[in-house]
DNA sequence: TCGATACGATACTGTCTAGTCTCTGATATG
DNA sequence: CATATCAGAGACTAGACAGTATCGTATCGA
């Protein structure tokens, strides 16, 4: 067993499912891309639900709660920690979640590996905010958590875009700092 | 030609655009739930995409602009426009934009045929608000703007859920409000 | 009644793709 | 050197599906 290989199988599948999607990624191609061939990728994973999602953990990690001391840098630091590698973790993600919608063996296997990655991540960075007087207390802060994640979603998912540094900005400075620091 | 068919087989359309996805669905799917031939399909769309088009487009209308003199009141109204029909409109259009991704035949027709049916809604609302003096003109509305459709596209697509009136009142009164009348 | 048209049913073609199988060649070991 | 082992390449199988073609039938107007 070449361990080399599986790392370019890997990469070859994240690259394809970008490109391409996860219904029309296809075993051929993975292996073609690596010079390898289909019964190098069997050897390793069961099948191509397997293969994707191996893929997709491969670029997975769970992020570091940020603390900075100021709530705008904590929150700018939860959106970086989403474009970072590039924002090829988000196109795959995407792909995945998108695949995974009407496929079960695909959505439980992503929801136990991925299991919402960044899910908590700003929820956890409000909570503490509000725990230490920053913002006020009765703001829905559940529904605050997910506006950059359901923002950042659609910009790769349903417009076809990257997320880059400016519109971490946008989405802190121009959606979640005017509502936090509401004066009320 | 009898025209109720028609009317069947876009339903058929719609359903199975929802249960299975554009990838998924098949025209002898189609044929079969409405009890008619593959034949009967092709006489009256030229294939799949045009079929789907159609079936997306049938359920696609143009909101009306809401003003009811109250901006939270017209930022309710702009939402509630979404979960127009019961959120069926949401899910195929889900399933037709996740589709058009990958497959640039299906972009193409849905941008000129769906093209962007509340993108500029809130905009729209939002932008009248600042002229009447009603909320800051130093806010970001484009991408305040985009929170709304945001948050519904990643409640339908990613999470698998409807969006409801509960959903339409905490986006309107959890995010935009307090951002909005930020006292700045 | 007759002709035209639209229908359902169904068989068929060509293409694509997940997954399997077989043979080859490299490497290791005695 | 001889032989055993095993990974890999690529042919192959089986099934799915878009789109086409054919045929018998029902409906409707003249």
């Amino acid at each position: 067993m070449n361990a080399a290989i599986d790392e370019q199988l890997l990469r070859a599948t994240q690259e394809l499912l970008i490109e391409e999607g996860f219904e029309r990624l296809t075993m051929d191609a993975v292996a073609k891309r690596c010079g390898a061939s289909k019964a190098t990728i069997y050897r390793r994973w069961p099948g191509k639900t397997a293969l994707v999602v191996a893929a997709a953990s491969a670029l997975f990690h769970v992020p570091d709660l940020p603390d900075t001391g100021d709530l705008r840098e904590d929150l700018l630091a939860c959106g970086r920690s989403y474009i970072q590698s590039g924002g090829r973790s988000a196109e795959v993600l995407a792909s995945v979640i998108s695949a995974s919608k009407h496929d079960p063996e695909l959505r439980e296997a992503a929801r136990q590996v991925l299991g919402a990655p960044y899910g908590g991540l700003f929820d956890a960075v409000l909570s503490r905010a509000a725990e230490r007087g920053l913002i006020r207390r009765d703001l829905d802060l559940e529904t605050l958590g997910r506006v950059f994640p359901a923002m950042a979603y659609q910009t790769v998912a349903a417009r076809g875009l990257l997320v880059g540094e400016d519109d971490v900005v946008r989405i802190v400075d121009g959606v979640l700092m005017p509502a936090l620091t509401n004066a009320g």
